[in-house]
DNA sequence: TAACAAAACTAACGCTTGTTAGTTTAACTT
DNA sequence: AAGTTAAACTAACAAGCGTTAGTTTTGTTA
């Protein structure tokens, strides 16, 4: 039997408030009280509130990674493995759509070391999607826009998902699937 | 000849910092070093941090609401119509790309009263555009997939805009505007 | 040149921040 | 029941925050 520990709890609970009113926002204080501690407390848990910051993010950014170069090996067309990676973006979103916030919009919060591990990775999956792109029209598969509008423009509703996946009562992960690949695909077919 | 004003001077300074590190993280004292001065010399010319945040969110919804209102009152297919909201996105990204962060990423840091008139505007755009959706695919110029996928699959692309248009060179304005409503318009129609 | 207004300055305020040190309580293990 | 450890507590710190009050500098107009 899995229990959460206490720095789990830490975390989980700063990605909501994080969510909510962003990391600069959200005090130390501020975590506890949802809590039911003192500030003090937490760092019998953890090192600091950086810290905090850096395992959401971080954490979110492995499974991207990992996601991404599972499905770069897959001996499948391109479309099939944009498909593939829209399928990945909704799993991931519909699981921590909260600590996505902290990845989305506080990424730049973390410290040198983090930073720059966020960024490259953050560049390699974008490098990426590219590649799936350009070799989909190479293929003729997918069509000769500038792979870089394609990119921006798939990779921005993927990005923003987890803001009306939360909005709009939590719809059915699979009809979200066939929802957002029908709409992304479509258009580039 | 029109010179800007000293408050004018600072809601842009203010617009740069915000853009780049967040409202919330960008102190009255970084504005004033940005501009060469000391932070209590800025009173002299604003109210406070706050009324920086608003002048800036508040003109660019204002902006959004005018353009919006004037597209759906033209007497043009629905297609055409979410032609021109790319359209007028790509203008205002372009004009104003590092006032949009605040918009996109601060909003929520507003007071009560601006708070509220944000709300609305933006409530009120949503469902302008969303009414265009619906009229298009009423009139079967626009596939029959959820209007609801459709709006925040543009809308989500439109809105992260400025932040590509910073990072890749600044583009020419008509090219980018011919893109976008490619990419957008093409995979709907 | 004297007067005036605009815009800078210094100094300080009350408050919140992340974090630490040291102590007490609570919950298991033996 | 005694001992041990995990996890809470109180109290305080140094630094940074937005902002105010009062003063001096700067630049323009009479």
């Amino acid at each position: 039997m899995k229990t959460i520990s206490r720095k789990e709890e830490i975390i989980r609970v700063a990605s909501r408030l994080f969510y909510e009113k962003g990391y600069k926002t959200v005090s130390m204080r501020d975590i506890a009280t949802a809590m039911n501690i003192k500030a003090a407390s937490l760092y019998n848990h953890i090192n600091g509130k950086q810290e905090i910051l850096s395992e959401i993010i971080l954490k979110l950014a492995e499974e991207f990674t990992v996601g991404m170069e599972k499905v770069v090996s897959e001996n499948i067309s391109a479309i099939e493995k944009v498909e593939k990676v829209i399928e990945m973006h909704v799993d991931i979103t519909v699981n921590y759509s909260e600590a996505l916030a902290a990845l989305n919009n506080d990424w730049m919060h973390l410290e040198e070391e983090d930073l720059k591990a966020f960024v490259k990775m953050r560049e390699d999956y974008e490098e990426n999607f590219r590649k799936i792109i350009k070799q989909g029209i190479d293929a003729g598969e997918i069509k000769a826009y500038h792979p870089e509008v394609i990119l921006f423009s798939i990779l921005s509703t993927l990005r923003t998902l987890y803001l009306w996946y939360q909005k709009r009562g939590k719809i059915d992960v699979n009809i979200l699937k066939k929802d957002m690949v029908s709409v992304l695909i479509k258009g580039i077919k």
